[in-house]
DNA sequence: CCAGACGCTTGATTTTGCTCAACAACCGAG
DNA sequence: CTCGGTTGTTGAGCAAAATCAAGCGTCTGG
């Protein structure tokens, strides 16, 4: 979180981001509809989150890797909207939100902070509801790679080589796709010279080329 | 927004909503790229708010109607990162964000109020997400309807009988769907006797029906 | 280290919604 | 009131992605 704040204000902030928790892969962080208290910040690992229909059918809204904040949906109503998972062994940070609260009340930079952190959430949301909405599986997909590959490279690693932390259907219901479609696509990008991918391990020969295929299909 | 706060807190904030807009039907609020210094709640009328991609696809965010707030994708970039145009002749109402800021750190209710705002937008998009991601034309189409009808009811209107202020193009634009699949699906739940469509009027028949349709196809 | 489950790939077929196209209804400006 | 543009309806054919199905690879937990 580096946002300008002087040094005691930092150290202010540090007495409340102690708790930790360990969630080893497949385990759930919490479920929908469970009481929200914190948010999370994910430390190791990753997690995915996702939105449940009655019927069982299941939205991914997000997967989230190092330094990313999740639990913002729960704000509104006390209550988590959706659930989230690990996809691998990870570890996040608990930051209680009624002490966020306090906190942000008498620092008007982590206020604002918080604020444009809730934003830029309904921007994520708004892009991934472009993909949904009008996107064709190609365009999804190809989205996803560059998106993933983007991420990554923030991070310091490899933005043209890496594995793959979910699962097709994952991916697939992220983008609005089957899992066939999905395993079919990178089939067709690896065939395609763009892409190599056997399995998790992905390694990405030609961006430009995946950034292309994103466009009207003229 | 009545979020329990003193007499003396209501007239202190006030004091900061009071410069209206008016929009006529099809101009615009905002556009994509635009610098954010304000939220605007719907004063009267109502409106549509849209992301655009490079290559001129539009998805359309939400449509918004009265009491509703709009504008709070801005705060993460202080630039919009959606546009915004009115549906019928509109008023606005505005909020100059950096004195909502300063408001809500002096009024804890209020402050907490603006991060339940933020929070169930978040919601709401992750519901869109959901729709778009998960679900089939007839689906979309039922729930749009269903969700308007609600809307329409939680604000005095009747819940069975109304006049769409957007067009078909505009409603495929938010369901993921082209004009003529929701103009034929008017037809067809018409044809059911779930509805009377008669191009803008809607006159909802069987509510009942329209949410047995949403569920998995067996 | 092995067995079994889970995840992935690929093919054949079907379904859904899109595209292209023509026309009808409506609305608003003059 | 009428004309012209916009919006909506409907049809035929088509393309994209889903479904159904079979088989294989590979992790992983005991």
């Amino acid at each position: 979180m580096p946002m300008g704040l002087t040094a005691d204000e930092l150290r202010q902030l540090d007495s409340f981001v102690d708790e930790r928790r360990r969630i080893k892969r497949g385990e759930r962080l919490y479920a929908a509809g469970s009481t929200f208290d914190a948010l999370f910040t994910v430390r190791l690992g990753s997690l995915k989150t996702a939105v449940l229909f009655e019927d069982g059918r299941e939205q991914v809204t997000g997967f989230h890797m190092l330094g990313e904040l999740i639990g913002l949906d729960g704000i509104s109503t006390e209550a988590h909207t959706c659930s989230a998972h690990a996809l691998e062994d990870s570890e996040v940070c608990l930051l209680p939100f009624s002490r966020l609260e306090d906190f942000s009340r008498r620092i008007p930079a982590l206020q604002h902070h918080v604020h444009r952190l809730l934003s830029s959430e309904i921007v994520r949301e708004q892009h991934n509801m472009l993909l949904l909405g009008t996107m064709r599986a190609e365009e999804k997909l190809a989205s996803f790679l560059l998106d993933l590959s983007d991420r990554y490279l923030r991070r310091g690693y490899s933005a043209s080589e890496f594995v793959l932390r979910m699962t097709r259907e994952e991916i697939g219901s992220f983008l609005g796709l089957k899992l066939e479609t999905v395993s079919r696509l990178f089939s067709r990008f690896q065939e395609a010279g763009l892409i190599i991918a056997q399995q998790k391990y992905i390694k990405i020969l030609d961006a430009n080329g995946l950034r292309q295929l994103i466009g009207p299909p003229d």
